[in-house]
DNA sequence: TATCCACCGGAATTTATGGAAG
DNA sequence: CTTCCATAAATTCCGGTGGATA
């Protein structure tokens, strides 16, 4: 069923990015003085999860690629440090930074390696620490674009000199009407699946979306999957259990990219279906030595759980219902096996 | 209402890690 | 090899919140 997998990945760029001329052309007209080889302009790019924000970065870039010598950096910012976003910026622009250079050197280290105009992406931006925008705002050459959800609490938390960078360099990303998601979907569909899919059916698709091309891109492709599954056509397949099979996928692909620790604390969640935070930690400790004998981790005190336990509740992994800690997803299976 | 209790999460402090310098 | 240093992660400390109870 699915012929090419490759169009439904997050990070593909679509030959043609459709409904977002105005936004490209805002960008593109940012992005305009590295064609003299200035910095590009700095651009703060807003609207909620999912409508396409870091795509239309690397399209507008790419464009601007074929017509100028430009690098391009993209920064997964969140829960990083101002270092720590030095570092990532560093590294995506093919450095090779030692975990423990000290901030001020990545800095340095930074300057010297921009020696062409640069688009600095810095997504998930909505915490990011002042500290690191204000550094490399200072950095020549840098064009910065970060990426956020409200773009008013963002700009509330700037310095004005840094604020007025932006004024009149924002762009905003709306969610996609039911007709502009089909639209969306139709190319993916052609591109990636053997058999065509009926106008109406991408339609109902879009419908579950609210908007969000991400959630109705990887519906389409769930939607794909049960169809091969099933041995029947792709419009014969119920679009809410495609969805939900594609909210699974999701979290599974989040839970599976976290680290030892918030392993342990999701599996004793949802192994234990309902349980206070009290249980969870009395439930730790009764196991904790049991499942890291043979890792590299020792077990962590009651504050990192609680850490852990606020990621996976971010993540959407863990819901906290008043005290009571559930798992989101039974169908999100622990990666660690709690013993009895 | 007053008070207790469990819990949360911010801030300061300590510890672990690993590259660099001597 | 040892010491030094910077960061990241964990711990310690603690004020604040909200629900339960007398």
């Amino acid at each position: 069923m699915i012929t090419d997998a490759h169009v439904f990945d997050d990070e593909h760029v679509p030959d043609r990015l459709l409904h977002r001329d105005a936004a490209v052309g805002q960008l593109a007209r940012a992005f305009e003085p590295a064609l003299d080889g200035a910095a590009p302009g700095d651009v703060l790019l807003y609207g909620p999860h999912g409508v396409g924000k870091t795509v239309l970065c690397r399209h507008t870039f790419d464009r601007l690629q074929a017509r100028a010598d430009a690098a391009w950096a993209h920064v997964e910012t969140m829960g990083l440090s101002t270092a720590g976003v030095i570092r990532a910026t560093l590294d995506a622009l093919g450095g090779d930074p030692a975990p423990t250079t000290p901030r001020e050197d990545l800095c340095l280290a930074l300057r010297e390696r921009v020696d062409r105009p640069t688009v600095v992406v810095l997504d998930e931006g909505d915490e990011l620490p002042g500290g690191a925008l204000a550094r490399l705002l200072d950095v020549p050459l840098v064009g910065v674009v970060p990426i956020v959800h409200d773009r008013a609490e963002w700009r509330s938390r700037l310095a004005d000199d840094h604020r007025q960078r932006f004024d009149a360099r924002e762009v905003g990303l709306d969610r996609y009407t039911v007709a502009e998601l089909a639209d969306i979907l139709d190319p993916r569909a052609r591109k990636g699946l053997r058999t065509s899919v009926p106008r109406p059916y991408l339609e109902r698709i879009a419908d579950q979306a609210a908007g969000r091309a991400r959630t109705a891109i990887q519906t389409l492709r769930s939607c794909a999957e049960l169809a091969a599954d099933q041995d029947c056509a792709i419009d014969a397949v119920n679009v809410r259990v495609a969805a939900e099979r594609a909210r699974t996928r999701v979290r599974r692909q989040t839970l599976a990219s976290l680290p030892t620790h918030h392993q342990v604390v999701y599996a004793l969640v949802w192994t234990a279906d309902r349980l206070t935070p009290g249980e969870l930690h009395d439930r730790y400790e009764a196991v904790a030595d049991d499942l890291y004998r043979d890792r590299d981790r020792t077990p962590v005190g009651e504050r990192a759980r609680r850490a852990k336990l606020l990621k996976l509740v971010h993540y959407d992994l863990v819901e906290r219902d008043g005290g009571v800690l559930r798992a989101v997803d039974k169908a999100v299976r622990p990666r660690v096996e709690i013993p009895d």
